[in-house]
DNA sequence: TCTATTTCTCAGCCTTCTCTCAGTTTTTTA
DNA sequence: TAAAAAACTGAGAGAAGGCTGAGAAATAGA
């Protein structure tokens, strides 16, 4: 139940199931290893034999706060990369100062797809391979997305985008040629507390298209009635 | 009762008897091996020794919704992938979040093909091989269709179909070089909910012949007073 | 605090699609 | 060969889907 192929072993720490059943969900789906723990000791108790190579760990438990959770793990000889999540609540000063090395963190609520890429970015950091994306560079004809330096390129062109916009730019990249729907990109590019309508996403896709597709050929492609999809037309 | 050769197995969960019946015939035709239940709990009980590969699942349930359902199921240690089913008008509020990890949403009313074709993907999607049907690409003669990019190509060149055209397509493929009558088609093809004459068949199959037999040979057969069949005309 | 940027909503516009209908053609049957 | 039945197809009304500009609201930065 618990052993997945090739991937890599994350646990993640959160007090409120809905949360990490969600990032639960999603990293097993993209290939690791996933457990899950609601309290710092459950956390250490799973930790010492799952031998996790990062954790997502929420910043406010209920039995000790996640840095306490953090070192506890570390002096357990156990080597591992930490993905912090924190409330938007004025402590993010706090934690960016107290997140060292090679870990990182994200406030609440965030997109799949940022946490989905922030975790490959932190294993890779600390030396753990992704085996299958091991690559910093995102790649579809002429597009390029480098997820170290945060830049897009087209044709060659640095282009200038909003955060949204290069998340959006990652999620059609990385699923590039296959038609993604609406509701699948609301779901992963915004957050998930996101409550409005899927028409969000053709107002951001207008916006990309501005920017990606002043260039030759056009690479965002409608499907009408089921999604958007990245291809070269070309390619009969 | 319950043993279906090599399929799925897919449980269907839906309170109003009329659908879960229209939707348990079609994927055992298609030779899945189901399941039906009407409630929550229903599912639940059945679903743990069924231990089914995907879930048909309806949001409104008279005893819980249908995302506790599924919490509940996953819960049990059962890895399952959920088509989650839900009315034009109650979603606004919930949809988000029902395409994480490979699941999928539909609105009431569909069509059973589509409906068919989604499971498909998602068996394909969360890794349970659809032996048959592993393939994204259905061919008959040098007719095409992928789903995953939804082009079809005939003798190489792209067609560009209406999402009706596709669906339909795709249900003249899938059961090439037999007849399929035109209330098949309609019971098919078009929303369970269509009332309208089956003459609209007759209207698409002419759309589809002026898109693909404009190329030798024709494929798109009428035997007259059956209904239609996919076929090379040389292969007496 | 003020400014610039970004996010999000909305409405108007345009395009494409769906479906019906009726006139025509083809095939069958008597 | 005429009449009936079945199938074909073009035209068009209305609906649905998608695009985009404008502006309000939220956020970040100086």
């Amino acid at each position: 139940m618990s052993g997945e192929k090739n991937g890599q072993r994350i646990l993640v720490v959160d007090d409120e199931v809905n949360i990490s059943d969600l990032i639960a969900t999603s990293l097993r789906f993209v290939g690791f290893d996933v457990r899950t723990a609601a309290t710092g000791s459950q956390a250490l108790a799973i930790a010492e034999d799952f031998k996790p190579h990062a954790i997502v760990l929420d910043v406010m438990l209920p039995d000790q706060d996640g840095f306490e959770v953090c070192r506890q793990i570390r002096n357990e000889g156990i080597d591992v990369g930490v993905l912090f999540l924190t409330a938007k609540d004025g402590m993010e000063d706090k934690v960016a100062g107290l997140t060292i090395g090679g870990d990182d963190y994200m406030t609440k609520p965030f997109s799949l797809e940022e946490l989905v890429a922030r975790i490959r970015a932190l294993l890779r950091r600390i030396g753990v391979v992704d085996i299958e994306h091991d690559d910093e560079k995102i790649r579809f004809a002429d597009l390029e997305l480098n997820e170290a330096t945060h830049e897009v390129h087209r044709a060659g062109h640095l282009l200038d985008l909003s955060p949204t916009e290069f998340t959006l730019t990652r999620y059609l990249l990385i699923n590039s040629d296959r038609v993604v729907s609406k509701s699948q990109i609301l779901d992963h590019v915004w957050e998930y507390d996101f409550r409005g309508d899927a028409g969000i996403v053709e107002t951001y896709i207008s916006y990309l298209r501005k920017k990606i597709d002043i260039f030759d050929p056009p690479l965002i492609h409608t499907v009408r009635g089921v999604g958007y999809r990245l291809k070269v037309p070309s390619e009969q």
